[in-house]
DNA sequence: AATCATTGTACAAACGTTTGTATTATTCGT
DNA sequence: ACGAATAATACAAACGTTTGTACAATGATT
């Protein structure tokens, strides 16, 4: 491997000025930079990036922690700050959590010890409070967290409008005349699930109708516990469910054809995440749509930037044929 | 941050004792080693991994290269490597290439400049041969490929019995009765492509059909691509399509559908990689399975191992009812 | 008691860069 | 043409670890 020392030997002047050519420092004549540059390119010379973030102190690797990848949600949000980090010089560490905790502190301390630039991150389900991440990331690696954010953290934030979306998911159930509407929450660990709770009871008291608690089905986040929330939720009666995630939802649907309901007709249902699945089922899953490549793309920003605020990512409900009574709409074959 | 200095000067040793005392060297006297450790566990000690990278010339990060992490495919054989290098003590670093010749490029030089201990990657379709690759790799890093593979480079490599698969899917194909049988064959740079192909013609033979070349739809892997040549299949007669992808069966089937064809009595699909959507859509799609999470086992193993062989990792044919014809099985609800 | 293995530690040189400071070359004003 | 100011480069020390070699101490052998 060709070093900067090379190149000096070769043009008879020392390693801190080719350093300092190849960095474009303003220290160097124009004349021996392009000599230098020339050189480099003759030889063969790349920088030994190891070497320069031993020296630098820190890397130009930013760590990004998810719950999974393969979840459609994630690995977007992976893509959005990749096109972003890609352009300004950083490539990209991912890191999987699994959702466990002690898999998180893994993946910090990794990065850490690692020297990343800064970490992106969605905590994961198992992941109580955000006092390991301060912990093990300290005050000098920056933290951007998207999605699932602990606000008590420092750093920047990026989420979604999580009230006003559950909100219009659960108005859009009443208004297609579903009257006993359940739903299944999530996590209450997760700020972005409690506000969608939130956001579901509010549209219930401003529709008028009643929020009847033991229509909330906590921790419901996989297809299993969905089919089992969604079977309890029938029992009670409810007619329809605002889920706040796409598995889940899926659960419910086939709890309730396990029961011999009819969807949409006899009952509704809104999932969260506009995974790739829900338009390609039958019927096909109406969604709250996060928007995870902008999400992705903002948490980057954030992190170049600097800045420390919260940035709101809208998101967009997808009205298809589980929760569409009234209009039967005709979608598209690739809607 | 301390240092194993800071550790040597608190016990009076030398820093090289200290070192050595963590990498469990034999050449230190048990008595020191825990003091040696238990003055780090003390101290907060964490090894500072750059710095001995550069040392050591090279890394403990296994880089990864895929087309898409979002591809069922591919976060499933990612997730069976991590499983394998986690325990051995490595971190995976994930590359996207997007199927761009470019990027694929640019993530080999990102993963050798920060010294990987080893690649395991699936080329981009972008990519017409490995001479990339072995040029930016050299013969230092050990190469693992997996899925796609050039089969002219050195290393080890990891395979689906891509012929075989293939083979019985259009085998299957034929026993329902189907015909007149096309395939979406998707690229020919790519052996896994051709070697399904392959299958998909010595079942025609073998079962006494005509191989008909007009039938082969070749560059078709997604669904805008298995939309297109599905109306052409139609056009030129065909009864069913073995297609080497699911995204592009799930664009021949919108295909069909489109011209008010029903599935599976009219026309029969088969598609493959075993997507989440297959077994969710309506008709259920049958899919030749690859096993992922082996392949990124074997992968891994196979760096870790060192050995050069090619290791094969059988395909398993799930029928479904997108070509089930003969007897409607009823599928469970998980299925 | 002197010699020789054997064992444990110390010393010091790397790995390839970056960067503060010192030094030399150049330019400019007078 | 000389000194001052400025530009360009050289020098050298770091960053924190690993590792070959040298050294000292211990114990065994004669």
């Amino acid at each position: 491997m060709v070093t900067i020392s090379d190149i000096a030997a070769a043009l008879g002047v020392t390693p801190s000025t080719v350093s300092r050519a190849l960095s474009g420092s303003p220290r160097v004549k124009e004349e021996t930079r392009i000599a230098v540059e020339r050189m480099a390119a003759e030889m063969g010379y790349e920088r030994n990036i190891v070497a320069s973030n031993l020296r630098k102190g820190r890397s130009d690797i930013v760590g990004i922690i998810v719950p999974r990848i393969h979840r459609n949600f994630f690995s977007n949000v992976i893509g959005g700050a990749e096109s972003i980090l890609e352009a300004a010089g950083y490539c990209v560490l991912i890191c999987q959590t699994h959702e466990r905790f002690d898999a998180e502190v893994k993946a910090l301390r990794t990065l850490r010890n690692n020297q990343v630039a800064g970490v992106l991150m969605s905590h994961a389900i198992g992941s109580d409070n955000g006092k390991h991440i301060q912990e093990v990331l300290g005050d000098r690696i920056p933290l951007v967290q998207f999605d699932r954010v602990f606000s008590d953290l420092p750093g920047a934030k990026v989420v979604s409008n999580n009230f006003e979306g559950a909100y219009a998911a659960t108005k859009h159930l009443v208004e297609q005349g579903y009257r006993r509407i359940g739903t299944l929450a999530g996590y209450m660990n997760s700020e972005a699930y409690a506000a969608r709770l939130e956001g579901y009871r509010q549209a219930l008291r401003d529709c008028g109708l009643p929020v009847d608690e033991s229509l909330v089905h906590y921790d419901t986040i996989v297809r299993e516990t969905g089919f089992d929330a969604g079977l309890k939720a029938i029992e009670a009666g409810c007619d329809a469910l605002y889920s706040a995630g796409d598995f889940s939802a899926l659960g419910a649907i086939e709890a309730a054809r396990s029961k011999g309901l009819r969807i949409p007709e006899e009952f509704g249902i809104v999932g969260t995440a506009n995974e790739a699945f829900t338009s390609l089922m039958t019927p096909k899953m109406s969604s709250l749509a996060l928007n995870p490549f902008e999400m992705g793309r903002q948490a980057a920003q954030a992190f170049l930037s600097g800045e420390e605020g919260t940035v709101v990512v809208p998101m967009e409900l997808k009205v298809r044929e589980s929760s569409s009574r009234n209009e039967q709409q005709n979608l598209s074959t690739y809607a």
